[in-house]
This record gives C-alpha cells, structure tokens and sequence, in this order.
RNA sequence: GGGCCCUUAGCUCAGUUGGUUAGAGCGCUACCUUGACAUGGUAGAGGUCACAGAUUCGAGUUCUGUAGGGCCCACCA
C-alpha cells in the first residue's frame, strides 16, 4: 500500500463478512474461555454474569438484543481489564411455550393431539424437537457477538439441571415448606393446568352489573344481589350480607331461594361485605372466586365447583352444561328473566384475568396443587437488599421488588404439562406413603412395596430458573461444583434483565438461591434496562405489526451499528422507543471509523510498535499533546460511565471524540504533515495517530467489536479482544496550556467560517484575514500554525497582531474571541446592510446577556453568599462580555460610517 | 384504592450534589463533490424546560399542589 493512492480498504465499511470471521476467530482461539490453570490463580479477579435463558421456542427480538448487548458490554469491557471472566449461556425449556408448539406440530403432520399419543412418546416428541430446533436461539445470539463461554451452556432440562431442581425441592419438601393442598388457584383453561398469580394479566374488559333477586325462605320478602356473573350462581353456597347491615341484620339464621335450582343457600354475616357497593348484599361462589373461596372457609360453606378442566359447565349447572361462560350468559339470563329473578342490569367495567401465555380468560378454580411456602425466604430476600449486599440499577426497582416480596403469597408450583420437570414426589400404591426423593426409586422406603407412582404434574419453568445462578456453575454435584469453579464464581456480580421480570425471577434467584448457598446472595448489582419499544412509544407487537427485528437491522445496518445504537440509547429510563433511522444514523458512524481508518492507514504503517508504545513527550507538538489530553477526558468518562451502566453517557463521548476531536480537528490538522512534511515530524505524527487510533479502538471494543477488531488487526498482531482496556495517562493531564491553544483555534476558525458564512461567501473565494492576540503564546500560536488556518478556515493570507497595538484594519468586518478579535477584509464582494444587522443583532444579544449578568453582581446578596469561585466566574463572564460588546460597537461605527 | 415513573427543540432523549448564554443525535434550511468518508463537509433556524405556588442571592434541577400520559400492585362482587 502505498502513501500516495491506492488504498486496498472498500470505500464503505461492509459488516458482514467482518462479523462472521472475527467471531469464529475468536471461537476457535477460545477468547471466550477460562484462562487455563484457573485454580494456581487464586487472586485473579473475577467477573461472572449469566445469561437470562431465552426460550428454546424463542427468536431474538429486539429485548434480548438490548439485553444481550449490555451485558456483553460489559463482559468485554472486564475482560480487558484483567478479569477473570465468566459469562455463563443457557436456554429455557419453558414448559408451556414448547409444549404447545410440538402439540401443534404433531396435530398438523400426524393428526394426532399429546393424549392419543400417551406422555412418554410425546416426550420423545419433544426432545426431538429441541434437538433440531433448540439451536436456532443459540446461532441468532452469535449474530449479536455475544462473548459468552459456551462450554458452560445449559440447558434448563439438562441431567445436571434436573439434579438441581430435584434436590432444591426435596429439600424444601423436607423442610416442610412445600406443600400439596386443595386451594383455589388460576385455571388456565386452554392449558387445561393451574398457572401462578403472577402469570395472570388483568384486563379491562366491558360487562354487566346484574341485579338478581333471591327469595327469602318462608318470608314473603326478596333480597337483591349483584353480580357481574349470573352463570356463576350454580355454585354459589351462600348469601353474604355486612354484620352491621340494619337493611339485613332481621335475616339472622335465614335462607334463600336460589334460582333456577331447588336448592336453599344461607345468608351468612361477612364483614368482607361492602355495604356501600351494589346491594350491600353478594352471592357466594367458593369454587370459583377468590374472595368468596375465603368467605367459605370462614364460614365452613360447601364448595360447588361447576366448571371442568377446559372450562365449560359441568352436570352441576345442568341448565347450561357443555357450555363456556360466554355462551351461557345468555341463557341464564333469560332463564332469570323467564322465572322473574332479574331486577336490573347495569354497564360495568371489570377486570378479567387472562393467561400470560395463552392469552385466554383464567377462571379461579379450586384443585389440589403442590405449592411453596415462600414467608421465611422472601423477607430474607427483601432484607438482603434493604441491607444493600444487592442493589437494583436504577434504584427505583426496588420498589417494585419489595411490593412483591413483603406480601408474599404462597407460589402454586405445579403445573398440569408433560414437557418439564416431573414433580419428584412418589406415593405407594400399598401403603399410601408419600415422599420426595432425589433419584427414582424403585420400592416403597415403608413398606417396600414395588407399586410406586410418580405425581403425574411437572414444576412452573420458573422453578429451574430459580436456582439458575448455582445450576449452571454444577450446583449441587460437588465434582462439577469443582470443575466448573463454583466458589469463584458464586455469586454473580451482575443480572442484566428487563422489569417486566423482577417478580417472575428476580425476586426468586434471590429467594431460592440465598436459601440453598448458605445465605449467599446470587448477585450484588441488578441493572434493570428499558423495555423496547417502537419509534411512537408502543409496544413491540404482531397485531401492530410494528417489531424491528434485530436480525434484519444486523444484515441491513450491521452488527456493531446495532449494538451502539442499542447502548447509546440504554438510559435509565423505563421505555427504548427504537428508531430504525437511529440505526442508520450509527451505521454512518461506523462508516467514518472505517474511513479515518482508510485515511491514516498509509501513515501508521510506518510506526513501529515501540513507537508508538512510548512515545516520547519531549517531541510532541501543541496538537499532539491536545489530542492526547482529549483522550484522557475520553478514557475517563467511557470507564466511569461503564462502570456506573450508562452506556448511553459512555457512547455519547466515544462518540464526541471520534468524530468532532480526532475526525474534524485532529485529523484535518494533520492533513498538512502528513502531505507536506517528511521526517521526524511526520514521524511523530504518525506514531500520535496509530497511539490514539488503536486506543479508540479499545474503547469502542466493547460497544462494536467487529469493526474495532478488523481495524485492530491491521495495525497490531495480537486479538484486541485480550488486550487492557485504556487507562488515564497521568503525563497527558499535564497538557492543559496546549487544551487552551488549541480550544482558541477552533473557536477561531469556526469565527471565521462564520463571517464567511454570514457574508454569503463561497469557499471558494480566497479571504484575508487579521488576528489580534490578547496574549504572546497565543500570537506565536496563530502565527506557527498559518498552514493549518489556511486549510481549515479556507484562508488566503493572515496577518497576526498582539492586541496591544490595538491595530483594527479598515475595510474589514470584525469578530470578538475569547482570547482576541479576528478581522475579515471586505474587498467590496460584502452586503454592507445585511452586515450591519447581523452586528444589531449580535450586539442585542450581548446586552442581554451583560445586564443578567450585572444585575447578578450588583446585588449584594449573590456576591455576599455565593461561593468564591462563582462569584470570580461571574465576574470574569462580565469583563468578557464588555470587551465583545466594545468591539461590535466599534465594527457597526465603521461599517455606518 | 395503593405505589412507581414520565412531561425539556419537529422527533428520540441527556441534563450528576441548585451556579456562565439549557445540550446531543436525528430531522429541517442554505451553501459545498476542498486529495478518508455525500453513510460526507460548513453554517444556520428551532426551547416561556406541562402549569401554579413555595424555598433560595440564584430553580430544568428542591418542596407542595394541579393537569395530561404510562406502568405495576390490590379481593371491590
């Protein structure tokens, strides 16, 4: 390659075969690997992070990129400093999700459903599936860079996983904290299986208040009823009425009529009753509401149930049997009417569960289920946050971790599947003896019979991912324990996750896992990152048709312009309204990298390494030495915000500097040497670029690593994906005078193009300008840098003046600087008037300003109480102000004149 | 009913413990193919920081209230 021409780099950055080499590369070179001989390494720090397990059904969408990102972020970003890093994959086998897909499946391809096929062969079914499926999550996340150690992949049904949840819930069976009980729980119908409260969403749905009256037995008298769900009265037991009520209080002891059946129900005395709302008077259904559920215990009420697994009527509500709720509204209604019950019939809105999953209405339904009884674990819990050995990142989310925890219900663990782990408990046919054992076994412990039988209900997947953090380092086998470095790794120092979550699996880690590690916390920081939405604000959905997916933006925009839009937009707020057009927007940022990269390649492949390695101080020039003082700044702010997780403050400085310090200035100014000058000076420059080139790409690394690993490699031999991350340079903070130099050469050449603008120039007529310096170094400054002015501000000839001569050339139009004034000569090509009114202009402005700022300094109050150096900065601002006032004024009498 | 959050430029968002003229990106306007990049360059327009009070020398920032929007929890039939 040669200096002068031709250039072997694309003129644009193509994403796509960077991505693919530099991630088999770093597979095969096993980047991603613990570093051998880890147990003689006892005082390596260590940085361990698990993946939340995505769903084996799953496809990447825009949440797990966001996720993902993050955490690979700051994988990449510990691995470079020097940490021993662990980030651990995994995949869920989320019982329902899978299960139904292969039930669809097979109703599609044999026509069969799971129950014509019997549990062990659909089973088989299911493995099968995930063997030719499950994998397609696992490449989608490669897509993305992720640097995780798939030797440590897991997968939540894995053998080694089943050994965990089977001894987690023996033990806690043993414990006596699990429990099988006939309770009223969520029935998702469509599942035909019990689900937890919290994968039950409530929605708003338009309905009837209906007012019903019940006879009174042996009275002429009726009582009034309300009730959003006449279909429901089969069930009901009792009448309950307030025990304070005065309208009811002569009904002590008394019974109704219920309608449509011949059966007598009593009207009990609950202070659950709200006098105020509907009749004062509610219709108790134990079997198929909550409150009412409660109500019957309280009273010893029997309990109907009236619905069957699919959730249509059964033979107890023999009028409308067969049919689904909504079906049998209707005719229960007419059947009241016909027989004179109904009263009244009112608009209500109601909320109604729905399955999370299946998205079908849940009906509350009394069964016998396994459940946890979780009251000792969760005030652990909320107490090892309260102590802040955990922290959510945005603080905030606490909140929503406390509500959760300090009224903890007890977790309805089993579920009516086939596809997950099988509830490890086993009662003898002979003897009637229960219990929970860790491996199968084939004969009774009591009385050695061989007629055991397995329960036949699998656990929520949300039990596996309780104890996630310890599963996937071998927890409980104490081989793998030690094998896979449990005790380095446990506990996590960071969960990446979304909030929608921290119910679901936040708050069970922390529940489960401090119960079985010995009161070990699983992980001391929990970042909550936004939710991603679309541009408009909502949510990401089929119906609206409105999902970005990450895969296409990746092939259209690439990979690391994805990442980095996703970090710059990781804010600590709640919502990511994802723009495609941001993508693009940093898709352009790659390409400049790639483009400063083509330009100064030439030049840094002279540089040796040592060159670089220590440059030497003594030789570096003004522009040098600012440019490594911006890097310092840089350096500094990347790793603070990265340490703090804001990738979006980190992003916007990497950003800041490479386009606007090292691009627009420090390249442009460079132009010059590198064309026009040979030798040392060159050299030095050279030796400057591929310094501060290579340690953006450190700092980038992390964000986008494709790009900065390509451009890596052709500078240096080693994998940027090993080297140290940048580090502050104590010798580049002593570069302050040269900061100052080159902050006043910016703000004059952006002056300048300023005047040329405002007087309409074209840039390609050549301009004469004057600068007047207010101090000697600055003058010097201008005055050895003519070339570069020339260059950057399209400058024919400049004369350089200390302002103390106060020279002011004629004909010219003036600017005032921070540091001096710079003269524009008109040569008669300029609009006097529109001059003068951009001079009004400027010049009403610096009044305001100056009034606000001595109105401030005139009250005694502000010079009195204000600290010092307010007070001096205010002051300074002042004299500033006069002084550029004082030259406008005197520009607009030249130009009047 | 309880709790949390949001309201800053046309759009999406920053704005740390109160302290110069409230910032960025995108978009927009004008001009420019100047030897890395038109996925580019230069310059510019655009904001009563939702509203009303209070505290303060000083409030986008603290406090109180109001309005609008979002989310979560809760047994209101």
């Amino acid at each position: 390659m040669s200096e002068t021409g031709e250039n072997d780099l694309e003129k644009t950055y193509r994403p796509e075969p960077i991505e693919q080499k530099w991630y088999q590369v770093w597979s095969e070179r096993g980047c991603f690997k613990l570093s051998p001989h880890l147990d003689d390494k006892k005082d390596r720090k260590t940085f361990s992070v698990v993946m939340p397990p995505p769903n084996v059904t799953g496809k990447l969408h825009m949440g797990h990129a966001l996720n993902n990102t993050c955490q690979d972020i700051l994988v990449r970003y510990k691995r470079m400093q020097g940490f021993e890093v662990l980030w651990i994959p995994g995949c869920d086998h989320a019982g329902i999700a899978t299960q139904s897909v292969v039930e669809k499946k097979l109703m599609q391809e044999q026509k069969q459903t799971r129950q014509e096929l019997g549990r062990e062969k659909f089973l088989e079914h299911v493995w099968h599936w995930k063997n030719e499926y499950g994998s397609n999550i696992v490449e989608q996340l490669k897509k993305l860079g992720v640097s995780c150690n798939w030797d440590y992949f897991t997968f939540t049904m894995d053998p080694s996983a089943n050994k965990a949840v089977r001894r987690a819930f023996v033990e806690l069976y043993r414990q006596g904290l699990i429990y099988r009980a006939e309770r009223i729980i969520h029935w998702d119908p469509q599942l035909q299986s019990a689900i937890s409260d919290a994968e039950v969403e409530f929605k708003e749905v338009k309905g009837k208040f209906y007012h019903l009256k019940y006879k009174v037995e042996d009275s002429e008298e009726y009582l009034v009823v309300a009730t959003t769900r006449p279909e429901t009265l089969f069930g009901d037991t009792a009448v309950a009425v307030h025990p304070l009520d005065e309208r009811y209080s002569h009904l002590i002891g008394k019974r109704v009529k219920l309608p449509l059946t011949d059966r007598t129900i009593p009207i009990i005395f609950d202070e659950h009753v709200d006098r105020e709302l509907g009749t004062g008077c509610l219709k108790v259904t134990p079997g198929h509401d909550f409150n009412d559920f409660e109500i019957g215990k309280r009273h010893q009420l029997p309990i109907i149930t009236i619905l069957t697994k699919s959730g249509k009527f059964n033979q107890h509500a023999d009028l409308i049997e067969g049919l689904n709720p909504q079906q049998a509204r209707p005719k229960v209604i007419a059947a009241l009417e016909e027989v004179g019950s109904l009263l009244e019939i009112k608009d209500h809105v109601m909320l109604v569960g729905h399955g999370e999953r299946s998205g079908g209405v849940v009906e509350p339904m009394v069964s016998l289920q396994w459940f946890l009884n979780v009251g000792e674990m969760a005030s652990t819990a909320v107490r090892a946050v309260e102590k802040k050995k955990m922290r959510f990142i945005p603080e905030t989310w606490q909140n929503t971790y406390f509500s959760w925890l300090r009224q903890p219900k007890d977790w309805c663990l089993s579920r009516q599947l086939w596809w997950g782990h099988r509830i490890p408990v086993f009662n003898c046919e002979s003897c009637q003896f229960q219990w929970a054992a860790e491996s199968d076994p084939t004969d009774c412990p009591q009385c050695k019979s061989h007629h055991v039988k397995q329960d036949e209900d699998v656990l929520d997947t949300w039990f596996s991912s309780a104890l996630w953090p310890m599963t996937t380092l071998g927890w409980p086998d104490a081989t793998l324990m030690k094998q896979k470095h449990y005790d380095r790794f446990y506990p996590n120092q960071v969960l990446t996750t979304g909030h929608d979550i921290i119910f679901f699996w936040v708050a069970r880690m922390m529940m489960m896992c401090t119960h079985f590690a010995g009161g070990q916390i699983p992980f001391k920081d929990v970042y909550i990152h936004a939710i991603v939405r679309d541009k408009l604000g909502r949510k990401m959905s089929k119906s609206l048709n409105n999902g970005i997916d990450p895969l296409e933006m990746i092939e259209k925009y690439g990979c690391d312009a994805v990442r980095f839009t996703l970090a710059a937009g990781a804010g600590l707020s709640r919502n990511f309204n994802l723009d495609p057009l941001k993508i693009e927007s940093y898709r352009n940022f790659m390409n400049k990298i790639w483009n400063a990269f083509r330009f100064v390649k030439p030049f840094m492949d002279s540089v040796s390494e040592g060159d670089v390695s220590k440059l030497n101080l003594n030789e570096l020039g003004i522009q040098e030495k600012w440019i490594l003082a911006e890097l310092n700044d840089v350096i500094e702010s990347v790793t603070k915000s990265i340490e703090e997780y804001r990738f979006d403050d980190a992003c916007k400085s990497l950003y800041a500097f490479v386009y606007d310090s090292f691009c627009s200035w420090f390249l442009e100014l460079s132009k010059g040497i590198l064309y026009k000058t040979e030798g040392r000076e060159k050299q030095i420059r050279a030796a400057v670029l591929k310094y501060v080139f290579s340690d953006i790409l450190k700092l980038l690394h992390p964000f986008s690593p494709f790009l900065s690993e390509e451009l890596w490699s052709q500078l240096h031999p080693s994998l940027l994906i090993s080297e140290v991350f940048p580090k502050m340079n104590k010798d580049f903070k002593k570069f302050k005078e040269e900061k100052t130099r080159l902050n006043e050469m910016i703000e004059m050449v952006t002056q300048v193009r300023n005047l040329r603008a405002s007087l309409n120039l074209a840039p390609k007529i050549p301009i004469r300008i004057q600068v007047n310096a207010k101090t000697h170094p600055t003058a010097k400054f201008f005055f050895d840098n003519q070339y570069n002015l020339f260059h950057l501000a399209r400058i024919k000839r400049a004369k350089v003046r200390s302002l103390s001569k106060t020279d002011r050339p004629r004909k010219t139009i003036i600017s005032p600087l921070s540091f001096g004034e710079v003269f524009l000569f008109l040569e008669g090509v300029v609009d006097i008037q529109k001059e003068i009114l951009r001079n009004e202009r400027q010049l009403t402005r610096l009044d305001q300003e100056l009034r606000a700022v001595q109105q401030k300094l005139g009250n005694p109050s502000f010079t009195d109480r204000a600290p010092e150096e307010v007070v001096a900065e205010v002051r300074e601002k002042a004299e500033l102000l006069i002084h550029q006032k004082s030259v406008v004024e005197d520009s607009l009498a030249r130009l009047k004149d």
